[in-house]
DNA sequence: ATCAGTCTAGACCGCATAGTCTACAAAAAT
DNA sequence: ATTTTTGTAGACTATGCGGTCTAGACTGAT
């Protein structure tokens, strides 16, 4: 076997890796060419920056995500999308430790590399959309009121249901979907 | 009028309008003492290091925040320790997003001072306490579940609910209250 | 008047980190 | 076989930061 070849997908890997063990602020370009042990000359051959290997991270995070929260949505199911949270949770304790923990600016600070920017965009639009989709079908129509009610109910409670249970390394227990269930049925009524 | 001199008290308020306009991130050494033209050698007279600085910084903000939580749990009105999130961030802004959009660890990072240690300590005692008095009377107990379920209702609701807000730099509209209220009985009950 | 203690003043040091540069090795194209 | 491309290799640079150090000015006690 010839020289070593360091793929894209590694350094991804090894980013998302030491993010998982020491947060996002541990992710140095060092740190990461050294868990591989690859030069930091071929990382700056795949990456343009940092910024991008960790924009990379977070937006594969968030579209794992965000699939199975737009197929509950899809379903026409509101009370799954808003449990959908803690389930993942339960399934990728990692990626929601990384997700809920954190902002996207522990990620990358300041500006975002502008292709990443596109894909961003795009996700929250989706985001958006569903709870637009959601507000229709629960309160009647999308007007700024149902928003406000169809967020809360779908991601402030079940993110900060979950949160605690994260920082703590715990897989939430069964209770969090029982809060969540509740505030639901006050939120939106039982249909 | 003879050389200057820097109070303990103008480095705090040097320190928090720096983190409310910038985020605790841009509060370094330098940046504190360039806003008070005071030299670095001062600060270093006043404080042991940058984490002192903003470990008093956010105990500060803390203590205040509890102080009418704490009153309202105190006078047994558990819809009111709810909506003192929403009603704080309303007269204070600059604290609430500090306090609610970042975390202790954004202001000190690893171990926190001594001395500070302490008052932090303290301080979640006392927060817990209340969790526990307001559980008692509430559901009549204050086991595990009752803990959760007065965590949820008196502290991850509220935060989640004014969140957003702070993040686009709003005042939390009316309708948050209702989302609180609606979400506080629906979990406690109406008593 | 003198001395000790307090505080300003800012140059300086050490370290971590993002990013660059040059050299070179292997593979692919011609 | 020769050239070009691709990617490894890692020393080096630039920058920003927390923290130290020494010099000296002001103040209050004696």
């Amino acid at each position: 076997m010839g020289r070593p070849i360091f793929e894209h997908a590694s350094f991804l890997e090894a980013a998302h890796a030491l993010a998982a063990e020491h947060g996002p602020g541990a992710v140095t370009v060092d740190s990461v060419a050294q868990r591989l042990k690859a030069p930091k000359g071929s990382f700056y051959h795949r990456f343009r920056s940092r910024d991008e290997l960790l924009g990379q991270v977070w937006l594969n995070m968030v579209l794992a995500y965000q699939e199975g929260f737009v197929a509950a949505i899809d379903a026409g199911d509101g009370l799954a999308a808003a449990l959908h949270t803690p389930r993942w949770a339960r399934s990728h304790p990692d990626d929601a430790r990384l997700l809920l923990l954190y902002s996207r600016h522990d990620f990358v600070h300041g500006d975002w590399p502008a292709d990443l920017k596109r894909g961003v965009r795009d996700q929250a639009e989706r985001f958006e959309e569903c709870l637009a989709r959601f507000a229709r079908t629960a309160f009647g129509r999308a007007g700024s009121p149902q928003l406000r009610r169809a967020t809360f109910v779908l991601a402030e409670v079940p993110i900060a249901a979950v949160k605690g249970h994260l920082e703590r390394r715990e897989t939430p227990p069964p209770i969090v979907d029982d809060l969540i269930t509740e505030t639901y049925h006050a939120i939106v009524g039982r249909r």
